[in-house]
RNA sequence: GUGGGCGUAGCUCAAUUGGUUAGAGUCCUAGGUUGUGGUCCUAGUUGUUGGGGGUUCGAGUCCCCUCGCUCACCCCA
């Protein structure tokens, strides 16, 4: 039946070489929502940022690493928290065969700090410095600059708790945006504390909204109870007039993470990086501590939106069942970035632009352009063809659109006189060369173009 | 999860407001005498009008459901 099946629709092919798209054979076209193809022309972005990003990463001494896009799902529930949206409700959860509960990874510092502890990196130097490039998985409502795979480009120094990592992880990640070619960006910076000073600030916090929660939205009331810290992000009219008088956590850090705060605020001065102080920003993960910061465009149609963020976590570690191991981290959305090299009209180039066509013509000719072609390429001559094609017309066409300086044309008559034509695109001059001399030639006339 | 806008060819859009066989530009492919690109000319391919149901003599057009896209909220990168 299947064989019967396969015989009918090579025939198929055969008769017709076009490729057409039966719907009543092929299922489903669509991509899952909130997934997309990244098609060529965008991973000219891409490419763009991912080669800047890793070169100054391995600049500022952090080395690759992959953690796997599955994970058990308590890591996460473990690391970000129990009561945060991600892990409520954005996770895509499921059973394995062998009934284990994983879910796609939707950040990367939990696996970063289970291979930590996993490959035994507190033997390693200290601090350890790792960065990552990779997708991860949110279940939400897609929107503008949000998917449901969405990939990030991020680091983690882990095991030192010194301010001037702090600074220096807020350097590396404004540098990046300024090599990418980024313009009217600001960091967003604030501390939310330690196990010390924040359970007091928390109680603060609830005391001064305790006779007020008549008078908060909905989701307010529902985070007093459950992660009182958030209630300072709420967007809604009547609330904001409530944060603004609701105490602040910087104006109750213990002194410790006063002190912390206060160096990397000197050490932001000194590199002169443009930051501002925002006493409502958490950041909805429960592992964050001390530092948190975002940095976002301040203008444009991303204004407010954080194209990446961070900050310090000194208790994921131990509460994943390692040593104390304090530690900080970073991470920016590739989609998002991409979207405002747009908004602000930052072009790149293409990723392939071949300076020389290689056109054939007859079966000879084209039996030896693989060679040819073959050569050409290892002299590192970027070279174009289209052996597919029989006529030569076809082919300066595609020579054409690609924007060669020179053709190189090999029929019959040359392919057995082992010469080839150099066709000048620009000029129309024409001249020919014996076969082993061309690629001298070309890099004589490339240089001189 | 809640709310708004939108789904016609690969892309950008038409279709006299319910009336024959759904068109145009662009893109792609081939040709314009047998071996030479850009401009120009000619020809060709492409659609279950997102899908399903209903009203009607008749639906791309009206109604319902559904899916998707998109924007905002929530939250985050």
């Amino acid at each position: 039946m299947l064989r019967k099946k396969i015989i009918k629709n090579r025939k198929k092919l055969t008769d017709k070489p076009k490729i057409t798209i039966k719907k009543d054979i092929v299922a489903p076209l669509q991509t899952v929502k909130g997934m997309r193809d990244i098609l060529p022309e965008d991973w000219r972005y891409w490419d763009f940022i991912l080669e800047r990003a890793k070169k100054l990463c391995q600049a500022y001494g952090y080395r690759q690493i992959e953690t796997p896009i599955l994970e058990e799902t308590s890591l996460f529930s473990r690391s970000v928290g129990e009561a945060t949206d991600i892990v409520e409700k954005e996770m895509y959860s499921f059973y394995s065969k062998s009934r284990e509960n994983l879910s796609l990874r939707p950040e990367a510092t939990a696996g970063i700090a289970r291979a930590y502890l996993k490959n035994g990196m507190a033997n390693w130097p200290q601090p350890v410095k790792l960065f990552y490039f990779g997708a991860m998985f949110r279940y939400e409502k897609p929107q503008a600059g949000r998917h449901r795979e969405f990939w990030q480009i991020g680091y983690e120094t882990l095991n030192d708790p010194s301010s001037v990592l702090d600074a220096q992880v807020i350097q590396l990640a404004f540098k990046i945006f300024e090599k990418i070619g980024l313009k009217n960006l600001t960091i967003q910076i604030n501390s939310i504390g330690c196990p010390e000073c924040r359970p007091e600030y928390q109680k603060l916090l609830k005391d001064y909204y305790r006779n007020k929660t008549n008078r908060i939205c909905l989701n307010c009331r529902n985070r007093f109870a459950k992660n009182p810290l958030r209630l300072l992000d709420c967007k809604e009219e009547k609330c904001i007039q409530i944060i603004n008088g609701a105490p602040q956590s910087i104006d109750h850090l213990c002194s410790e993470c006063h002190n912390h705060f206060k160096e990397i605020l000197e050490y932001l001065d000194e590199l002169e990086l443009p930051y501002t102080l925002n006493p409502f920003l958490v950041r909805g993960l429960d592992y964050y501590t001390k530092t948190v910061f975002e940095i976002c465009p301040e203008t444009g149609p991303f204004a407010g939106l954080a194209l990446g963020g961070g900050g310090r976590y000194d208790e994921l570690i131990k509460i994943l069942g390692g040593e104390e191991t304090p530690s900080l981290g970073y991470s920016m959305g590739v989609e998002r970035t991409v979207q405002e090299m747009k908004n602000q009209n930052i072009s790149v180039p293409p990723l392939f632009t071949p300076k020389v066509f290689l056109t054939q013509l007859g079966e000879s000719a084209r039996k030896k352009s693989l060679k040819i072609f073959q050569d050409l390429t290892e002299a590192n001559i970027k070279t174009g063809e289209s052996f597919g094609r029989g006529s030569i017309k076809s082919q300066l066409k595609v020579a054409d659109k690609l924007g060669v300086k020179l053709a190189l044309i090999l029929g019959q008559k040359e392919a057995i006189d082992k010469v080839i034509i150099i066709r000048d695109m620009k000029t129309g001059m024409q001249e020919i060369v014996r076969l082993d001399k061309v690629i001298d030639e070309i890099k004589k006339r490339l240089k001189n173009i």
